[in-house]
DNA sequence: AAAAATTATATCGTGCACCATATAAATGTG
DNA sequence: CACATTTATATGGTGCACGATATAATTTTT
């Protein structure tokens, strides 16, 4: 049983480097998601649906890893907006199935070139980024209820 | 010039993996902070002050990554809480100075048990949590405006 | 098969988080 | 010194994000 020592440093704290990346992933992928009218939650969504379309609420909000009450919402207004479709599923009809409409599929040429670019700018190398999914892949799954 | 493949994965993103830890820590912090009637972003601001006590909506902003229009609520809050009191610089009315109260100091001794909690649950060893540490400090820097 | 327990979404209330804009104080320029 | 510009905070509107609760469909138990 290996001993940590808890940073005194606010700076030196996991929390805060994780909690302010992504303030600032956040505004930066808004710089090129703001033209397409879609925020990042919504961009994230359509990309796992590219990979995986027709999935339940549930499916998306754990690879999300977000509450389906944040979901429901957010999936009213990618349907709103045309990118979406969302219908019962008839073999079990408690299950909502969210299927890429047309507008939903053309959006995909847009993502490889905005990956790139946000990629480009964070200015860490294609090992340092491998690196960081990994750990944080893994303190996700150690911090899990 | 280095090429870096971007990844077509949704998995391997980088911007999801900072996006899902983000929502694990805030749920794992709430568990410890909940029944100090404290959010994750109120922790965090009271853990600047404890460091650095009286500084201005601004300074508090920059640390934290966020807008200054995201703050004020946050500290009319933790000023209704007790933790905080909220007065004009004599120097600069513009200026509001942030500073904290009894209440707000005593809260302090709650901290590092909650801190090395945390850190033991995530399963990373003291040099994986560094390097997360500085490389999303490097990520940031890249990806400010 | 009826009752109980579980599962999948949705609704509601509170609190971030951002952008655009407003206001007011301080600073710079003529 | 008047006027424009910049700086610091606040306000309003939209969209996450979560816990608690509701509802309805499926599954399990009796």
């Amino acid at each position: 049983m290996t001993e940590i020592s808890a940073p005194e440093n606010p700076d030196d704290m996991f929390c805060h480097a994780v909690y302010t990346a992504w303030h600032v992933i956040n505004r930066a992928y808004q710089k090129h998601l703001g033209r397409l009218g879609l925020t990042y939650p919504q961009y994230i969504t359509l990309i796992y649906l590219w990979d995986q379309d027709a999935r339940s609420v549930g499916e998306i909000a754990g690879f999300l890893d977000m509450d389906t009450s944040t979901l429901t919402p957010l999936l009213k207004r990618l349907e709103r907006l045309g990118h979406v479709s969302r219908t019962r599923d008839p073999k079990d009809e408690r299950r909502v199935i969210v299927s890429l409409t047309a507008s939903g599929n053309k959006l995909r040429t847009q993502s490889p070139a905005v990956t790139a670019c946000m990629i480009k700018d964070t200015g860490l190398s294609e090992d340092q980024l491998t690196d960081l999914v990994r750990t944080l892949g893994k303190l996700r799954i150690g911090l899990k209820p």
